[in-house]
DNA sequence: GTATAAAGTTAGATTAATCTAACAAAATTT
DNA sequence: AAATTTTGTTAGATTAATCTAACTTTATAC
């Protein structure tokens, strides 16, 4: 639990790219934090020695346990953040990926357990996304893509899948937010766009490519 | 305007050493970083390439206009923060300077803007330091030292020096916070102690250790 | 005013994190 | 199944920030 600044980047991008089984390919990790792949082999190894992540040659990287914790704790500290930048701060929710990527990183439990008291222990960032528990452990929800519902349905967006700056501001300028109750009226198979009603707009079109990257919780 | 974290902490060190006419010495550098003296010449070096510091061979150090503009604005995060963590997030002023200490090197003008705002655009820190305004400037009061008044003076706690923990946390136990009123009620020439009288306190002992550490206003 | 001490510099080594070039293994295509 | 592409590793160089050892300059003491 005494990492670097870089360590703790692999780390969270392990954490965050493992799939289904948990497993990330060197060659993923490279992209994704923009290092050369032999940057990213002795990391591995580096790591692997801390007994943060299981490293063989050619085989695919899995995170330990304590690596997950770890791992854990750092998004636990980076959605606190964000959650406490719109929240507290009044910072519009895609301005705070930038930041929170920056405060993750302090060293301080009282800072975090502050955070944590003064937001009321929240489950989920201002993205949707589920925060860690004290000990790095993830409750996944099981949303829908909002790509993969019926005409007909009326669904509650409930996260932003890869809620990038501009996904945001998108979603900004058609007024959708988190909580939002949304009716499916019109699905066009030739593009897989969809035709939504949502509080005063009665049809607004979604590409396949935005709808695929909103999670929604059907009727309960 | 774009230093490293470890360009910051020198940059910060220059300013706050910087004593009357502004000169630092390598050897003071050395032991206020706890870095040793070749690293720091080499330091420095790098730092005059960037035209932020003046350097020659044996003569003292100097921050150029333009050191000593980025020094106050890392000052001015360092400060807002601790004002901050003291007023918004209401940790202790014995608590705050480790976190600021992190915090000072967040790189996103308008999270310190925001801090700033919701303050209200605080003029000092919970030390009563002055925080440097925009442009990295700071205005120094002329406060004097507790230990330097006289008997019979009743003067107004304004700011600490060299605010340590346990400096703090001995002013905590004695009740004694910033704009607290102080009678001084006797000098003892020996020790140079003084015994002063506030709130409910009738007769308090400080040591002259204790009392040079304390910057008071006098009446107007 | 010489001797000693303190302050400062130079040279060269070390560590963490990165890169490129070259090679090796695994996966994919034909 | 051989050829090609993609993926991964090894080896060796580079940069930033640090150190120790040895030397030089400046300041202090006698």
């Amino acid at each position: 639990m005494n990492n670097s600044l870089t360590e703790e980047n692999y780390l969270k991008a392990l954490f965050n790219i493992a799939n289904k089984n948990g497993e990330v390919n060197v060659a993923e990790l490279s992209k994704s934090l923009d290092i050369k792949m032999p940057t990213v082999t002795s990391m591995m190894k580096k790591l692997a020695k801390k007994k943060l992540v299981y490293y063989e040659s050619y085989k695919p990287l899995r995170l330990t346990e304590k690596g997950k914790r770890e791992a854990g704790l750092i998004i636990r500290k980076h959605r606190l953040t964000e959650m406490f930048l719109v929240d507290k701060m009044k910072l519009g929710w895609e301005d705070v990926h930038d930041i929170a990527e920056q405060i993750e990183h302090i060293k301080s439990p009282v800072f975090f357990e502050k955070m944590d008291e003064m937001l009321d222990y929240p489950k989920v960032d201002p993205h949707g996304s589920p925060i860690p528990d004290i000990d790095g452990k993830v409750v996944l929800k099981d949303y829908y893509k909002l790509s993969d519902c019926q005409t007909g349905e009326v669904v509650t967006l409930a996260a932003v899948i890869n809620a990038s700056s501009e996904f945001l501001k998108f979603l900004n300028t058609r007024e959708m937010r988190l909580g939002l109750k949304i009716r499916i009226k019109e699905f066009e198979p030739f593009d897989k766009s969809i035709v939504v009603s949502y509080g005063k707009r009665k049809a607004e079109v979604l590409s396949s490519v935005a709808s695929a990257r909103l999670l929604v919780e059907r009727e309960s």
